[in-house]
RNA sequence: GCACCCGUAGCUCAGCUGGAUAGAGCGCUGCCCUCCGAAGGCAGAGGCCAGGGGUUCGAAUCCCUUCGGGUGCGCCA
């Protein structure tokens, strides 16, 4: 298969097709099966060729409100395979579609694009669609109940995880949200590095600690862990084990301790992702791949496709190590997939590459027959990317798409500025550091307040500001609002729980700032599968402070225009603009939902 | 040397997988509370989307190339 073919699979996600008569809101989805019911009139009528393509066609906001509520781009798709004119088409759609009772001005623009102007009524349908569908506004059948597995953070078990895996982690899960909420089915999986030389070295970190628990003085050598979270290891090996371990050589304990010692690991890695709200469904062992055969069975079957070789290697152009001299290895043929050198799956002295184990887990996930798979790893392992979806796409025979996601690194930033890390110096910011002084839901957004791909800046003083220098305030400070609105509206005796205000006369939503409103809040299930086809997270973050701005917008318009604001003299009209209100915060509160965030009620 | 990521306002960053006159926050200038939470809002100034080619109705977005920054490059995971 080639590099090309490979990347036509990037994603599963991008070649599910619309779910037809899909039972959700989403105005954009159905202003296009407009466009495109008018595209099959007109072809019917002879005006169009039959059976031109129309999955090209979009339906987006325009940028500039003054090009109405819609755009389509239907006429300039469909010019050239029509052998018509862009305008010509866009005149003929125009007409068509300005008979139907949701549109009420359809214009051609500049080269051919299809303005429409929608009827007051449309959008106060998307803030009763909004009340009405609650938590799940948004939600969508995009993933067709596509089986998804999601790997992130997959710290090494070796110590406590620290501020760099928080983002990782955060993204992660937020990812699977999203994906939960597209229609996907998720799995969050963690596959636990305690196959490798580190681990070993944690079991002689650990051991030290031991010795120190029986009131010896441990040696730290160099290279081993220094840190304090092994003493309570020590302890514990001490608690089970008494002295028994005492002056044995390594090869009586190592392996016992190991175990030991990883387990206790991977119980505080547990705890740090739990006090971030993140659950794993899978934790997969690398070391339980080794002696079960199932690396070998994974190397076999790549070797059954004639994918395993024994050969040399060239030496890096332009830096080559000081101790290279040819060698031959066995190697997976990856520049059979894109890659750019074949990868080495055996040390020279017969044992496995690191590269070996990741195969057999991978493999180990298409077999459990995910229909698509994603690895988070750190921006540092860049290089990996490729050999890693070659493996994939040699292994599932094309059949499962791998997208593995970069995550760029954090910057800290204390009192003004950046603030250092160093394990010597002790100011090493471990997970828990930012969780208790940022908590877990301000931690979160921050976190996809950036694409993956970019660096973060993280200022412990800022993240806590309540101004709305920080966006995660400036959000939930909206949710706070409506819900304050909600209160004050209740005392004055207006009905305004969910139910009154969907089934309410929404009529009085009439004002032009009004429907904008309601209009952005229609863009949201529209964002989410754009998120979601893209698994950019982040997208929803900033969709969301987007939101909360056009809410204090309109807020802050009733102090000059008392006919804006949102409880009035009559009931009727307080409801339907009430009814507006709460959809902001019902859709707050969805957005915040994918990135496992609480709104909040009240800031006082 | 090669590969991947990045380069957008003074600063920090979005930008709908190709749409119209490129956006937001900070900072700067000037405004708005007898009024639902001013912990907010409005307005102004600020741009060769790193440079150059190409693809087409149309490019910040896709392709090629140059420059600049980051990451990685056989027996560490």
């Amino acid at each position: 298969m080639s590099a090309a073919a490979i990347d036509a699979r990037a994603g599963l996600w991008h070649r599910l097709s619309y779910p037809t008569g899909q039972p959700m809101m989403n105005l954009f989805a159905d202003i296009r099966s407009l466009v495109i019911e008018a595209v099959a009139a007109l072809a019917s009528a002879g005006t169009l060729p039959p059976g031109l393509d129309t999955a090209a066609i979009t339906v987006e906001p325009p940028r500039d409100p003054a090009h109405g509520d819609m755009a389509t781009n239907a006429a300039m798709v469909l010019a050239k395979p029509a052998g018509l004119s862009p305008r010509a088409i866009a005149e003929a759609l125009a007409e068509r579609l300005a008979s139907d009772p949701r549109v009420t001005g359809a214009e051609v623009a500049g080269p051919g694009f299809l303005n429409l102007r929608l009827a007051p009524v449309v959008w106060q349908r998307v803030v009763r669609a909004a009340l009405r569908e609650g938590a799940g506004y948004g939600r969508s059948t995009l993933g067709q109940g596509a089986r998804v597995n999601v790997e992130f953070v997959s710290a090494n078990p070796t110590g406590p995880m620290h501020v760099g895996h928080v983002r990782g982690a955060v993204f992660g899960d937020a990812l699977a949200r999203l994906l939960a909420f597209t229609g996907h089915d998720v799995t969050r999986e963690y596959y636990i590095n305690d196959g490798g030389a580190q681990v070993d070295v944690l079991a002689r970190s650990a051991y030290e600690r031991y010795r120190e628990a029986n009131g010896l003085s441990p040696e730290i050598r160099e290279g081993l862990y220094p840190g304090d979270y092994l003493i309570p290891v020590g302890a514990a090996l001490k608690a089970k084990y008494g002295d028994s371990l005492l002056d044995k050589g390594e090869q009586y304990w190592l392996a016992e301790v190991r175990e030991f010692a990883t387990g206790m690991m991977m119980a505080m890695i547990r705890e740090d992702l739990a006090l971030l709200g993140v659950t794993m469904d899978i934790y997969s062992s690398e070391k339980a791949l080794y002696g079960t055969g199932r690396i070998e069975a994974a190397i076999d079957t790549l070797r059954g496709m004639g994918l395993i070789y024994e050969g040399v290697l060239e030496p890096p152009k332009g830096k080559t190590p000081e101790d290279w001299e040819p060698r031959e290895q066995t190697l997976f043929r990856s520049t059979a997939f894109g890659d750019d050198v074949d990868r080495p799956v055996q040390k020279s002295d017969g044992g496995w590459t690191y590269f070996a184990p990741d195969i057999a887990y991978h493999y180990d996930k298409v077999t459990r027959g995910y229909d698509a798979l994603i690895d988070i790893f750190g921006a540092d392992h860049g290089g990996y990317v490729k050999r890693m979806k070659a493996a994939v796409a040699a292994l599932s025979g094309g059949r499962v798409p791998l997208d593995i996601k970069l995550i760029q690194l954090v910057k800290l930033w204390k009192n003004g500025e950046p603030f250092k890390m160093s394990k010597r110096a002790g100011t090493f910011v471990t997970l828990r550091d930012v969780v208790e002084q940022a908590g877990a839901d301000v931690t979160r957004f921050v976190m996809l307040t950036r694409k993956n791909d970019a660096t973060l800046d993280f200022d412990f003083d800022k993240v806590l500001e309540q101004s709305k220098d920080n966006p995660v305030f400036y959000v939930q400070y909206a949710h706070a609002r409506v819900n304050s609105v909600l209160r004050r509206a209740a005392e004055a005796g207006i009905a305004c729980d969910d139910a009154s205000l969907a089934g309410a006369d929404l009529s009085g939503l009439s004002h032009p700032a009004e429907l904008a409103l309601a209009g952005k809040i229609a863009e949201f299930p529209r964002l989410v599968e754009i998120a979601a086809r893209s698994n950019e997270p982040h997208r929803v973050a900033f969709y969301l402070y987007e939101l909360a701005s056009e809410f204090h917008g309109l807020w802050n318009r009733g102090n000059d225009d008392a006919s804006l604001r949102f409880i009035q003299g009559d009931s009727a009209t307080s409801q339907a603009k009430i009814a507006l209100v709460r959809a902001v915060g019902v859709v707050i509160a969805a957005g915040l939902g994918i990135l496992g965030v609480t709104p909040v009620e009240e800031m006082r």
